[in-house]
DNA sequence: CGGGATCCCCGACGATACTG
DNA sequence: CAGTATCGTCGGGGATCCCG
């Protein structure tokens, strides 16, 4: 699936989710800072998710867009599932 | 997310996704054959799907557990949220 | 048929330096 | 501060062989 190839790369989800948590949008500096990463990486996954149309520019930074977010709330079924899934497992 | 680093990997959606076509149990090599991959990749991912409990060995082939039908269920939304996606999206 | 063992290759990632 | 360019590294993926 074309999506996973997108939201599945590093930090894909990571920036959505700090966009996600900001109120007011965030700079380029801003969401290298958030989202641990370095701007290479931040460049590619921007351009990558801008493409989809996930994120979007504003005047002073980076946001979601309503599909972006419509995404997230697709996104919240399969994150209830990864953490019933992790909570019954032991391991290490 | 770990699950997305599972789910993520190459053919581990499609061998999900051919098991549950599948109305019986599928052997390695139909599995295979199904997925068109080989056998290195379809053991890793073998693997780490049953490690995840997503996938469990049967008497004769492999099958889904009940865990990993209902991830099928919660990937549908996504599925149709990329369908739309992909639907507008013009590009050549 | 099931599935481990090997070997090679390529691309994503990461760090850093640099320009406007 | 925003974004690009460069380069080395590392690990996953693919193919193939082969044994129980």
């Amino acid at each position: 699936m074309v999506l996973l190839d997108l939201i599945g790369r590093r930090m894909a989800l990571r920036i959505i989710w700090e966009l996600s948590r900001a109120a007011e949008p965030l700079t380029f500096r801003e969401l290298q800072t958030a989202a641990e990463t370095n701007p290479s990486v931040l460049n590619s996954r921007l351009r990558e998710l801008r493409e989809a149309r996930i994120v979007e520019r504003a005047s002073d930074g980076y946001v979601l867009t309503s599909e972006g977010l419509s995404l997230l709330s697709t996104l919240w079924p399969l994150q209830a599932w990864a953490d019933a899934w992790a909570a019954e497992a032991p391991d290490p």
